[in-house]
DNA sequence: GCCAACGTTGGC
DNA sequence: GCCAACGTTGGC
């Protein structure tokens, strides 16, 4: 089981966006950057994730649960990009923001603070258990 | 709305 | 294979 950090403009995609689509889940298409397609590639289904809103909210706001492995992206005829599909759990009671992130030298090092443009991140065992600690949901 | 950081593209 | 130019992202 691993842990990953999946980010989106709410104004384009958001968390309640996601809840929607319930069960079904949602395919996680539109990623045009090998950082972050090797990251999908390397899920497995069942592993979960943090959903993080950028721009105006820039909080981690729900869990995910990978829910489809890496395949080929529907939106696009590159061959080169694939995109595996994701599935609301619950949200968080707090949101963490990324100024709550920062705040605490446990989360220091988490790429969102580190290379704040990766779209799809690792996030460490330890990470995760101290957002949803955090976050009202351990 | 601006700008810095980063990734990608394409000419050489 | 290098590097300059460009486009995009996301925090501020």
């Amino acid at each position: 089981m691993r842990y990953w950090l999946f980010k989106s403009e709410p104004s384009v995609w958001g968390w309640n966006d996601q809840v929607a689509k319930g069960e079904t889940g949602e395919e996680w298409d539109g990623v045009r950057n090998y950082q972050a397609r090797n990251f999908m590639r390397e899920m497995s289904v069942g592993d979960l994730g943090f959903f993080y809103h950028s721009q105006k909210e820039k909080a981690v706001v729900g869990i995910v649960e990978v829910c489809r492995e890496a395949h080929a992206d529907s939106t696009t005829d590159d061959a080169r990009w694939e995109c595996v599909g994701i599935k609301a759990i619950k949200p968080l009671k707090t949101h963490i923001t990324l100024d709550d992130i920062k705040a605490d030298p446990r989360l220091a090092e988490m790429i969102l603070v580190k290379n704040s443009r990766l779209s799809v991140q690792p996030v460490t065992a330890e990470e995760w258990q101290i957002i949803c600690t955090l976050g009202g949901i351990a």
